[in-house]
DNA sequence: GAATTATGTCAGCCTTGTTGACATAAATAC
DNA sequence: GTATTTATGTCAACAAGGCTGACATAATTC
């Protein structure tokens, strides 16, 4: 409720209160990523799953043999969250662990044919939703949007945006 | 944990197959949307407060008279999630209510000049993240991005997305 | 052989959602 | 003018998915 250090802001720090905001732009990214996530979160209901499962399912799926460590640190969660679900979905078979062939301590993760089929049927309503509005806003440069979106992320986490597999 | 119907995805329903999942910007999108919203994050934690304020915040910031009801049909969730959430905000002075001049029983909300200054201090890293995104992806068509993100939007919460007051 | 590392697990807490039930005051209907 | 409906508030309990801290085990490395 209080807080210990309150920074002043009633001039936020190194703005002139001239720079212009983009307010309409940061409304429309919350309306649209909630629109965005509602796709695969319906779905996910009839599973007893939630968004964390959605998550684990599409990183394994696009980068197969990962491990729990490196799950983890693109994740950016601890690791008692993480077993809470990843745990369901490898007694559900969607996911299965093999030790690592060099390191036995390692747990490499992979989806099953079932967990590989769910990540799809996620992911099309998102695609399809991408597809649409790419049309809907007559952008031809799909490129430009990759750009956008790529530096949107914190620099120093971008090397993990690289696909280890191509994308299906 | 176990879904009452499983919908079978051995073949996502009217799916071919073939068809080319926007996986790549899926996942762009996640991490985009990720680091968005951790520049406010950090700044809220001061306050105690979280994204669920800084939401309440934006949005009577920008239309500001709106009352409880329309809070809520454009937040869409339960009002005992909005009223948890918004006493915090105007037990400490950020918001205040002022009854609705033709429905008493209405409560109009207005951010106070605290309340405003911390709503843009916790735009202000968004806007910039934006800003810097869009150069270094060299983008000069800003609408086309505006009607990309509007056309994410579910049709029919569009009219949602018009401003009732010019963004600051 | 000792220390470190990768993973798992137990217990408890927080935020922000949820449902259901009920209270009050004001507006509207009859 | 009483009855119903509406706008809001509030209590209690629960769930998902974050978190911290502590500890266990097996395998690797020093």
């Amino acid at each position: 409720m209080t807080g210990s250090t309150l920074p002043v802001v009633e001039r936020p720090a190194s703005s002139n209160n001239t720079e212009p905001i983009h307010f309409d732009l940061i409304e429309l990214l919350f309306f649209a990523y909630r629109d965005f996530t509602s796709d695969p979160d319906e779905l996910l209901l009839h599973y007893g799953f939630g968004r964390a499962h959605h998550r684990i399912l599409h990183f394994v799926t696009h980068r197969p043999g990962m491990t729990v460590a490196e799950l983890l640190d693109v994740l950016r969660i601890t690791k008692q969250s993480l077993a809470r679900v990843l745990k369901q979905l490898i007694d559900t078979g969607y996911i299965v662990q093999v030790p690592g062939p060099r390191d036995r301590r390692q747990r490499e993760l992979y989806v099953t044919k079932e967990g590989k089929e769910l990540a799809l049927a996620l992911a099309l309503p998102q695609s399809r939703r991408i597809d649409a509005a790419l049309r809907e806003a007559g952008i031809q440069d799909r490129a430009a949007l990759e750009r956008f979106f790529r530096a949107m992320v914190n620099p120093e986490r971008r090397r993990q945006l690289d696909r280890t597999t191509p994308s299906e």
